[in-house]
DNA sequence: TTACTTTTGCTAACACTGTTAACTAAAATA
DNA sequence: TATTTTAGTTAACAGTGTTAGCAAAAGTAA
């Protein structure tokens, strides 16, 4: 009776060629413009058959969510065996964590939910400059008055917005309503970390 | 001839209206569930009025961004003259920025393209695990083997990883074909002045 | 007041989106 | 061969952003 084993095959054929026809898309166009249309139509049967097979797009955009975790955890198991102290481990996951979002872009912007319409529209933003300048300012005055006022400013205000923007998309993104006490807690760790380190 | 000057205020006052209906439906449904159809239902005029006002919907939403980031900077400058240390000021800036984020929430999410969609999924996804315990037993390990290991590693963990998605998500969004050689430096600077944080 | 021009706002449509009900045709089973 | 199951279809519903074309109102000039 190999019908049966026959038949689940076939289905499994169409469920990867759902995939792949997305994952085509997602890679050419954005995932922005993945449709079920789309798919339908590179895989040359019509909508519904996709929701045999997924309950909805979400679920296909789930699918590579997951393959996106699966690949980066892949990765960076990888790149820490290659190093015996913590430490060095840690700065080896680190950049490839950074290498992974940067080489899989649509995986990553996926895994955290980035979605791209403020892109092209944070750019063409005057007020943000305000907020730049003041962030600014505050730390080249804390350089300027630590041990070390050679330091660059530029890069440390990268940091510090990266630390703060860092958190709050992360908390924002796990706890539906509003953050914990935990939260506030890592907040503080973080920051008083950061302004540690400018003060040597 | 104070005609002119009616029209051009009766036009500011449908521009404000709409902004106003905008602002309601962003704030009770989410920016998601705006619509230009919902706007127009609210200020009781047809569709393309609106677009009389603003070019398309992303200008709508342009305005709640640009609005947003000037709240953001006049919130950080009050708090930042109640302290005369840098240092303190970066401090309070930093709490005052992550306060903005979650109580006014949607304002940044349109800043920073905080794409809800991943909310729901990411919370239901074993494959993050994996990610996540590679990190933390890194951070363990060199924890153990730091001058202090009795700090606790499940809040550092959260730093390390706010760091990294910081980084990524702020640089993404700023340069559209990869990251510059800025960037990396910026990566290097911040991690490796995270690791020397645990190293004591 | 009348005739003309400009502005304003409307209806209706186009081209999309995700999703589903209802039906047909094919395949498997009895 | 007749019956049941399943696969796949068409067509529709209810939305979305956006725009062309037209009617009515408002302002201007004679």
């Amino acid at each position: 009776m190999g019908i049966a084993e026959r038949r689940i095959r076939q289905k499994e054929e169409i469920r990867a060629s759902i995939l792949e026809a997305a994952w085509h898309q997602v890679l050419t166009e954005g995932w922005q413009s993945l449709s079920i249309r789309k798919i339908a139509d590179a895989i040359e049967y019509s909508i519904p058959v996709i929701y045999n097979h997924f309950e909805n797009k979400e679920a296909i955009l789930l699918e590579f969510t997951k393959e996106g975790f699966q690949k980066l955890a892949d990765t960076m198991q990888e790149v820490k065996i290659q190093h015996i102290e913590p430490a060095e481990q840690l700065e080896a996951i680190a950049y490839a964590y950074w290498d992974f979002a940067f080489e899989h872009k649509e995986y990553y912007q996926l895994m955290f939910g980035l979605g791209i319409p403020a892109c092209e529209r944070v750019n063409q933003i005057a007020e943000m400059k305000t907020m730049t300048t003041i962030m600014i300012s505050t730390i080249e005055e804390t350089i300027k008055a630590s041990p070390d006022p050679e330091a660059d400013f530029f890069l440390k205000y990268h940091t510090y917005l990266s630390i703060l923007h860092g958190l709050v998309s992360i908390q924002m993104m796990r706890n539906e309503g509003g953050p914990t006490e935990g939260d506030r807690r890592i907040l503080k760790d973080a920051v008083s970390g950061f302004i540690k380190s400018l003060l040597v």
